[in-house]
DNA sequence: TGTTTCAGTGAACAAGTGTTGACAAACGAT
DNA sequence: ATCGTTTGTCAACACTTGTTCACTGAAACA
């Protein structure tokens, strides 16, 4: 019956702890990876082919039915992907402290590294924030207010501008992780061998965000200031 | 002979004064103008197809060949176009004077009115602007540039912050351009009868610009600070 | 051991793609 | 008025695309 069917499906195929589940795995990972690099390559989401990627993970072109329904959850599950990238990233620098000069330089080293070392997934990130379907955009966006959620907190736990609402540190926060992101995309499309144009950008980096919490450190809730 | 031939090209074709350059212009324009309205509809370039073009332009496929070589060149005349948008914009700002609190209101307000007369333009602008091909990326990170340092020289004649070198303005004006450009992408997402988010969203969004000038304010270029 | 379930294969399809070449008609210059 | 130039059209090509169906073989279960 078919009862008996998905009971089944259920514990054999969803648990990766059988040899099938963990090569089903595998080459769903091998969809997204090979995804991840066409677009890193030059392609945008939407420019990609299903044909495309399953030639580049290595399968036949139906194979990708068994793991996506079509593109668009593909894409999906490459944002989630990110998303979680993004959130490993928070991870490291939370142990960075609260953000003085010193610290701010330090935190962007420590980003830009993370950039370097995930170049896919921010670019994919950066490329699929703004451009793309309007249902990746969506996604990323809610990834990203996720993330500035988050990172508001850790400076509210940090004791930094305790005086503030939520609502205010977000705005900041909203402002740095924009800075972050269009940093990104800046890094990744410097040509690999100029260390004096990437020093020159992780400078004006750290100087925008420097001036951010200098602004920040003067903001009046009631709109009031030196401005 | 060859220069006979490039010689009449020269004079029938290219100058706008015959009826001949006219017509052709025109169905260039239409080809610009179709491009951009399916980028607005939810395609993203390197998504649209040659023949989806024509097609909403309402002329053949063969046709195009007449105006652009592929579709990258038409991408970079929708650049050009799209920096032309920004530099009246600029134009139209420049009017509003020094960024103090409620000029930076004003502004922003201004800016709003702009984007929303300018959906596609905008959309594009934000779309290519991190995602697409290399080759549109980097055209329209040019324009920004350009964007950016009139910008700045526009601060300077006012005479604000008379004391900073020209590379301090220009990064401060960097930080306020991505700025404008993400809130730009963020308005045409809204959906288009929610009043009470579009105000929020405007807020916010001046929130954020008061903020940077009010780091600016505080800016030292030799990197001391209250921070 | 025998049966069921299912990830991956292979062939095939209708539809859409970029690009080519020859051709018609309108225009500009002579 | 004539002739070359040029914009746009038409027909056709060789491919690629997404999706379907029946299939194979091996793992998971009984």
């Amino acid at each position: 019956m078919s009862m008996k069917k998905t009971l089944r499906a259920a514990t054999a195929g969803d648990l990766p702890g059988g040899a099938r589940g963990a090569r089903k795995q595998l080459t769903r990972e091998r969809l997204l990876d090979a995804a991840l690099t066409l677009m890193s390559a030059g392609n945008s989401f939407p420019g990609l082919s299903l044909r495309e990627v399953t030639r580049e993970a290595g399968v036949v072109p139906t194979a990708f039915y068994r793991h996506f329904r079509d593109m668009d959850e593909l894409g999906l599950a490459l944002v989630e992907e990110c998303g979680l990238t993004l959130r490993r990233l928070l991870r490291e620098v939370r142990k960075a402290g609260v953000p003085t000069t010193d610290i701010i330089r330090h935190s962007v080293a420590i980003y830009w590294q993370y950039v370097r070392a995930h170049p896919r997934h921010f670019r994919t990130a950066a490329s699929e924030r703004h451009g793309g379907s309007p249902t990746m955009r969506q996604a990323i966006r809610t990834e990203v207010e996720h993330f500035v959620r988050e990172m508001a907190q850790d400076l509210r736990m940090l004791g930094y501008r305790a005086d503030l609402p939520s609502s205010a540190l977000e705005m900041i926060c909203t402002l740095v992780v924009n800075t972050m992101l269009n940093a990104a995309s800046d890094i990744l499309d410097l040509p690999p061998d100029q260390p004096q144009l990437a020093r020159e950008m992780e400078a004006s980096f750290v100087a925008q965000i420097r001036l951010i919490f200098l602004g920040a450190a003067q903001w009046r809730a009631d709109g009031g200031g030196a401005v």
